[in-house]
DNA sequence: CGCAAGATTGAAGTACGTCAATTCCAGTGG
DNA sequence: CCACTGGAATTGACGTACTTCAATCTTGCG
């Protein structure tokens, strides 16, 4: 199997890459590493000389203030260039840790910054996923800014569902989220506390079910109602992001517990 | 005076822009349109045939919830291009408003993309200033999901300091903030009420001074030690943001009232 | 079987929100 | 020159979503 698959799957959301530029990337790319949960892949004041690339697992950015209080700033799943900004920004402004297992391997800088300058097809889509993961940004910034916890907690797992599903890691409405409550609490700006309690409203309200560490949306209609959900931020062709499902091509509407 | 210094001059934070360069945006730039405040230069769901270029007043980034909660979430001051990712995002996923009278400028969308794929040194640098954009975005993100109002709004008061004296705009540490209380409390994720008291406080420790829209950062060491303010993320060259300033190039370090 | 890490719970505190005045102030007309 | 007006700033009283602290309970796993 292609290690590349998740990235052209990503990549194709918006437009069809020719066999030409996946050559291209596959000759590019270093061999697969592995890595343990909490392993910084890239550190805040790093001009690293590679891009990442997650293949498999979550991985978050994230910064740290000086009392302890951490941030996470992006979840990136398989699929994710971690890092394209450093072709361009020399020093890094945040830091890039694994939150689960992972399997990760990278391109170097110089090689990725030419292949962006010299293929302008695959440039351009490298270009639009760095633009849609500031899409991203902004919706989280939204939530942060403007919705309450139950709220950006549901805005929060329709947008991975979506994002899970366009790179084909979803079955039916349900997917694995590799995460601790407290990695959560740190993404949405809230205490381990409230975010246990959070998620025990949304399970009371039937709308979510855990099931160690997967996540199945029951009724994803309501989950979407709750936090006013509209995915056009993440700029996927539907249709693309219907095909990817493995399983259940259809919701089930029925009704939770 | 040419209508697109602010921007060069932007853009040379990273990187000298040759005459043949700066010829080329002057060539595809179309007259000054002026605006009155609240005016939306762009809304979601448009598919926008030009990209505007700000050059004088402040404008903002940001998106509505159904609720009638407003969540600014960028601040565009002279220089800035609002909107470059429509060369290839088609769709808008947020709404761009004056917040000021302000005076706009803008290229043709098509004329701008063929510029940043063929002048590959104009492409690079129009690229930094949105990767930088992205940056802000992290820092504001770190602010709403971890720093309380206070500490928030002096992070805020601290990068435009730094933004608008990069531009030119500043008057030693003062500079113009032509923003409402209510305007601020939508950046900031807090009611307006709250934006008032949290200004009283700074005020009252002397840390700034306003005077009509005129900000006055007093001991912008105290200021900055306060949220724990480190600029690396505007990816600033120390060299270009210190010779911008207008007048006082050394800091007064007097006591406040 | 027995950790540790993670999840869950209860009680008490606080930063911030809401509501409803009131005051300030720049611009306007007389 | 002054009274008038509407938006913005400010204030006080009170409510609440979330935090903190400190247990206790679960659960994956060696």
């Amino acid at each position: 199997m292609d290690p590349l698959d998740p990235l052209v799957r990503k990549l194709e959301q918006f437009a069809p890459l020719p066999e030409t530029d996946r050559a291209v990337l596959r000759n590019a790319v270093s061999e697969v590493i592995d890595h343990r949960p909490n392993d910084d892949l890239v550190s805040q004041g790093d001009k690293p000389d590679r891009v990442h690339l997650l293949l498999d697992g979550w991985a978050g950015r994230y910064k740290t203030l000086p009392d302890g209080r951490r941030q996470i700033i992006a979840y990136l799943i398989p699929g994710d260039l971690c890092d394209v900004h450093v072709t361009v920004l020399a020093e890094m402004d945040h830091s890039i840790a694994t939150l689960s297992p992972c399997k990760v391997a990278h391109f170097p800088r110089e090689t990725l910054f030419d292949l962006m300058v010299e293929r302008r097809r695959l440039g351009v889509a490298l270009w639009w996923a760095t633009l849609v993961d500031e899409a991203v940004l902004r919706e989280w910034l939204v939530s942060l800014g403007s919705r309450n916890a139950e709220e950006r907690v549901a805005h929060l797992l329709c947008e991975m569902l979506l994002r899970c599903r366009a790179v084909g890691l979803t079955r039916g409405d349900s997917f694995l989220l590799p995460l601790t409550q407290q990695q959560l609490a740190d993404t949405m700006g809230i205490s381990t506390v409230h975010m246990n309690r959070t998620l025990q409203n949304l399970r009371a309200d039937g709308l979510i079910t855990t099931s160690g560490s997967r996540m199945t949306v029951n009724r994803l209609g309501d989950l979407m109602a709750l936090c006013d959900y509209d995915p056009m931020y993440l700029h996927q062709t539907d249709t693309a992001a219907a095909s990817n499902d493995r399983a259940n091509p259809r919701r089930v509407f029925g009704e939770g517990v």
